[in-house]
DNA sequence: GCGACACTTCGGCCTGCGTCGAAAGCTTGC
DNA sequence: GCAAGCTTTCGACGCAGGCCGAAGTGTCGC
């Protein structure tokens, strides 16, 4: 999409017509954390039977605002692109808590729609690197993968077997961290990391920011998994 | 708008609905160029009636994307704020032709509402570092400016004496460029020193897009002037 | 102040599209 | 293969909202 010549008015409305029924709306709002979902879902998180979804799906999917991955008798959807995210960011997320989203120049360096959910800064930066370093973490050509070996550590350090297989499952991005210029985990495998530490308290929300500080004994667990933090 | 909390999905909707009409959306298109214009000069542009343009105007108003101001009997509309002009040229306007758009992150760092028509990406990020190095640009209080040094330089190299005269007397912004990260030139230095080098041929419009590409002769004088290009 | 002009509000018509249930693809697992 | 599960397509219904002409409000020029 958008490939050479500006938008006309009735490419415009088109785009905006899409954006303007609360359940695709909910839709787009639950796909701008990056991950990919399937149709069953989407209609639940959508507030509508399987039908509409589908419908609704298959405008945003001619409209260019999604992008679709067959797998399985699953189908899922996921946004377009770093211009679909940054699209709808621009309106819907107040200025303070928009991510800093890395320009065009090197797509391939960081293919992260958002760092809005995931584990960013020194934490995000050092974990990253100590993974990648020990091989935890690993890139392939379809992203970064958690390896077996570094689920089992964190299942041994208590995490929830559901939360682990989980993240053996999911895909995560190289994201340029623009603070810490250096790459952290983002995509779905960095959201869910987020949330697993959040849920295991090693991570805690700070009151009025969306700043995320590790716990006394998180920061205990991440030394022991090699994470080192200054 | 926009000023704390997450739009909901009735709220991303509604605003999805104003952009769905193609009436609307040509009202919205002829004020991306950040021009107030009447109702009726937009009634016409949008190809409606005087009544229907102004219902639209009243939605697009009371929804926060467009500002009025009303003058004798003609009523000024334009686009309320950068964040709907951002959100307006994420999907209307290809990459190459989107003007550069400061994030909010520091306004104070840089007000430019544009870096349309001064100097940046690599080559103005290179020559700011080179000169702010040497100290042929300095910062003081109200902004940056070039030093005699580099005026004089820059007469020695051909520009004309009105044409250095004048990049004596103005004032500069630091100006965060978005692709390159790094700072550059802005304010009206920096549109004044643009144009000087496309007016000595240093610079040149490439056809298709608003991108300003350094000919031979001004790479070799800009090498010369202490500005390190790749 | 009176007509001309710019714009908004009001009332009625009509199309577009979101909604759902039912049924028809496809894929998986036994 | 056959049944179960996920998703899409089809057909019918109902409402939101765009459109215009006409009338109302406010401003300018003489």
């Amino acid at each position: 999409m958008n490939d050479a010549a500006p938008l006309n008015r009735y490419q415009l409305a088109e785009l905006g017509s899409l954006l303007a029924e609360p359940a695709r709306a909910a839709m787009l709002l639950v796909l701008m954390d990056g991950s990919a979902r399937p149709a069953g879902e989407l209609a639940q998180a959508a507030g509508v039977g399987a039908a509409t979804a589908s419908a609704h799906l298959k405008r945003l999917l001619d409209g260019g605002l999604l992008g679709v991955h067959a797998q399985g008798r699953h189908r899922y959807y996921r946004l377009a692109d770093d211009d679909v995210a940054a699209w709808l960011e621009t309106m819907a997320l107040p200025r303070a808590a928009r991510p800093l989203r890395i320009a065009a120049t090197d797509p391939a360096l960081c293919r992260a729609r958002t760092c809005y959910r995931h584990l960013a800064g020194e934490l995000g930066v050092a974990l990253c690197a100590a993974w990648l370093e020990s091989g935890w973490l690993q890139s392939r050509g379809d992203g970064l993968r958690l390896q077996p070996l570094a689920v089992d550590a964190l299942r041994q350090a208590g995490w929830p077997l559901p939360v682990t297989e989980r993240l053996l499952r999911l895909r995560g991005r190289a994201c340029l961290d623009w603070t810490e210029r250096r790459l952290h985990v983002g995509g779905p495998l960095g959201v869910a990391l987020t949330d697993a530490m959040l849920d295991a308290d090693w991570l805690r929300r700070s009151r009025d920011s969306r700043a995320l500080l590790p716990s006394m004994a998180g920061l205990h667990q991440l030394t022991e998994l090699g994470v080192c933090l200054k």
